[in-house]
RNA sequence: GCGGCUGUAGCUCAGUUGGAUAGAGUGACUGGCUACGAACCAGUAGGUCGGGGGUUCGAGUCCCUCCAGCCGUACCA
């Protein structure tokens, strides 16, 4: 069966439609063999029925006849017997308007049914290996809002294509290395030696991390180590403090990203590329194939060479590439130490050749947006493909309000809201259908006094409520008349007429379309959308027409609709790792 | 300068390969519970889709151009 019925009645437009034509043409009423792509749409205006094509339009000129006259033939041509539709009229200059019939609305509950939690999946991406890379956050402190957005815009996306019959694996990158965290580690120290000897006696960096969590792992470490590692050299002395500092962040950024249902297939440490000689191996690879140059003692890539190349491959002309400020990277600095991009080089090389996954997908602040291009086309050099299997969600970043007034958000000032400071004020729940509300591309204001004061107002409670409302129907039925949903098969689906009724059923048949488009656009607020609406067909249904009713086919046709709505609901829920409450 | 994102109702935003009279939530106003959960529903009001050109049967959607806001343009990550 096919469950995306959507589609399917789709289709079967398209090709009646067709069809239709060449009989039309058969019998000399039209040109034959014109190949006309008239679109299938779905009116906004239910009054244009439930189906519209285009044919007619699109088809004017090859046919040598107007709109209309075209449309008329068609219909005249066209045989709806047995087919998901009961009525076609033509409609302004030239639509042919379908409207679904009984054969399609019995098929919906079924579909429902058949899938249950899982329904609306699909083998598009079957045999398909997808990493999606997300949050990635740098373990120098705890994480902030941009991360919550990150955290369930990433996992939400694994999870669509999960269902979409993509094998999936979820990864956290570990900074654990480079500058980042030399910095982390001055941080750490200058705090230790100030408790030691005092704030005045030692100065703090001035590009340092001034968040009370660096004086927390000071203190901490004092109170386990003493004050011996004074007298240590700079050099063993700050290795010990990053080791430190990161022993004690990563356990509490797992256990922040847990409390946020967030579970990794894998942390991966940064530096375990650098211990490898992986990221040394990976610029040679570069310098083999003639990528790379020395100058001014430093290792540079040819990043200019690289998108001169991926850019006339993608279609833009010399011109338009001459117009762009094409510049190199430095891969090694002359210090002798990798940059983080020769890292990431590395980094994406081991996941597309080494660990051999197909896409490779990551969500990045949008602050980032600079790098893309660049790290795709360093993979095409390796000859990976970067730029059609590396993609990348960019994220546009999460303004922190207080009382309506941005605040500057960053670690290094230590301003910034955690994670973990939110989960206390809003629930799970509540965050995360807050930061999956918006489109990637738009940037959303975020202000912690009013999430906690209009909790009630996230619509994720209007989802939800509908779900509550709709088990403790299903709870009163079965105990004041001792009746449970019936199996679809038992259903006469005919019985429901209303316009309430028939718009969630096609809101429920609508599911396994808008998840495909989720997945397509890599865009799981989608979801979210779809479940406002599908609440808000249920609320409209639920105050127009009576379940328990005296009529036991009707009543029967209401519970099984109602419970289908739960089933899709909770589907949706789950996907964006909301819970679907049973009472609230 | 160059590049990315954004600009649609008072506010927050939808608008799916171009389709018919541009939608929803929220705020404002008016109604609806002795009936399966009122965390709900119905109704009213609110628009030069940032401006200007172009493409065509048809443009919020595609192309060009201009304007405004945010971000980026490191031997940082």
């Amino acid at each position: 069966m096919c469950e995306n019925l959507i589609l399917a009645a789709r289709e079967q437009v398209a090709a009646l439609t067709q069809s239709a034509y060449e009989k039309a043409a058969q019998a000399g009423l039209l040109p034959a063999g014109a190949q006309i792509r008239g679109q299938v749409d779905i009116p906004k205006d239910t009054a244009h029925g439930d189906y519209a094509t285009s044919f007619a339009m699109a088809g004017a000129k090859a046919l040598g006849k107007s709109p209309r006259e075209i449309a008329q033939l068609l219909m005249d041509h066209m045989v709806l017997e047995g087919t998901y539709f009961d009525k076609m009229e033509m409609a302004g200059p030239g639509f042919l308007n379908f409207t679904l019939g009984k054969h399609w609305f019995s098929e919906v509950l079924a579909a429902v049914e058949a899938g249950g939690l899982t329904y609306g999946k699909s083998c598009e991406g079957k045999g398909k290996r997808v990493m999606v890379e997300f949050v990635s956050a740098n373990p120098t402190g705890p994480m902030h809002m941009g991360n919550a957005r990150g955290g369930v815009l990433g996992d939400a996306v694994a999870s669509v294509l999960e269902r979409l019959g993509y094998e999936v694996w979820r990864e956290f990158y570990v900074n654990d290395a480079g500058n980042q965290i030399h910095k982390f580690a001055l941080s750490i120290d200058a705090r230790y030696r100030q408790l030691i000897l005092g704030e005045e006696a030692v100065e703090f960096p001035a590009d340092g991390y001034q968040g009370e969590d660096i004086r927390e792992l000071a203190r901490d470490f004092r109170a386990q180590f003493g004050d011996s590692w004074l007298e240590k050299s700079e050099e063993e002395r700050q290795e010990a403090m990053a080791q430190f500092g990161l022993k004690a962040n990563l356990p509490k950024m797992k256990e922040d990203l847990r409390r946020y249902k967030i579970e990794y297939d894998e942390w991966f440490l940064e530096s375990t590329l650098h211990d490898s000689g992986y990221v040394a191996e990976t610029v040679n690879l570069l310098t083999e194939k003639g990528w790379t140059y020395e100058a001014e003692g430093a290792l540079w890539l040819r990043t200019s060479g690289l998108l001169r190349e991926k850019y006339l491959r993608e279609g833009k002309t010399p011109e338009q590439v001459d117009k762009l400020e094409l510049k190199d990277d430095v891969l090694r600095r002359a210090n002798g130490f990798y940059t983080y991009f020769a890292a990431d080089i590395a980094y994406h090389r081991n996941k597309l050749e080494k660990r051999g996954f197909d896409t490779a997908i990551n969500v990045w602040g949008a602050d980032h947006h600079g790098h893309v291009h660049r790290l795709q086309a360093a993979l095409d050099g390796l000859g990976l493909d970067g730029s059609n299997r590396l993609v990348i969600i960019l994220m546009q970043l999460v303004n922190l309000l207080q009382d309506g007034q941005p605040v500057r958000m960053s670690k290094r000032s230590g301003k910034a809201i955690a994670l973990h400071d939110l989960l206390d004020e809003v629930s799970v729940d509540a965050a995360r259908f807050f930061f999956n509300a918006s489109k990637p591309t738009v940037a959303v204001d975020f202000d912690l006094d009013l999430a906690v004061r209009e909790d009630s107002e996230n619509p994720v409670y209007y989802v939800q409520y509908a779900h509550a409302r709709i088990c403790s129907l299903v709870a009163k039925v079965v105990e004041t008349k001792g009746i449970s949903v019936p199996a679809a098969a038992e259903v006469d689906a005919t019985l429901l007429q209303t316009p309430e009724e028939l718009a969630l059923l096609k809101t429920i048949a609508r599911f396994p379309e808008e998840l495909k488009l989720a997945g397509r656009e890599l865009d799981p607020s989608q979801i979210n959308r779809y479940l406002v609406a599908l609440a808000g067909d249920f609320h409209r249904f639920y105050n127009s027409c009576r379940c328990m009713v005296d009529d036991p086919a009707l009543q029967a046709a209401r519970l099984k609709l109602a419970d289908s709505v739960r089933g899709v609901l909770e589907n949706g829920l789950n996907l964006i790792g909301v819970t679907a409450p049973e009472k609230m």
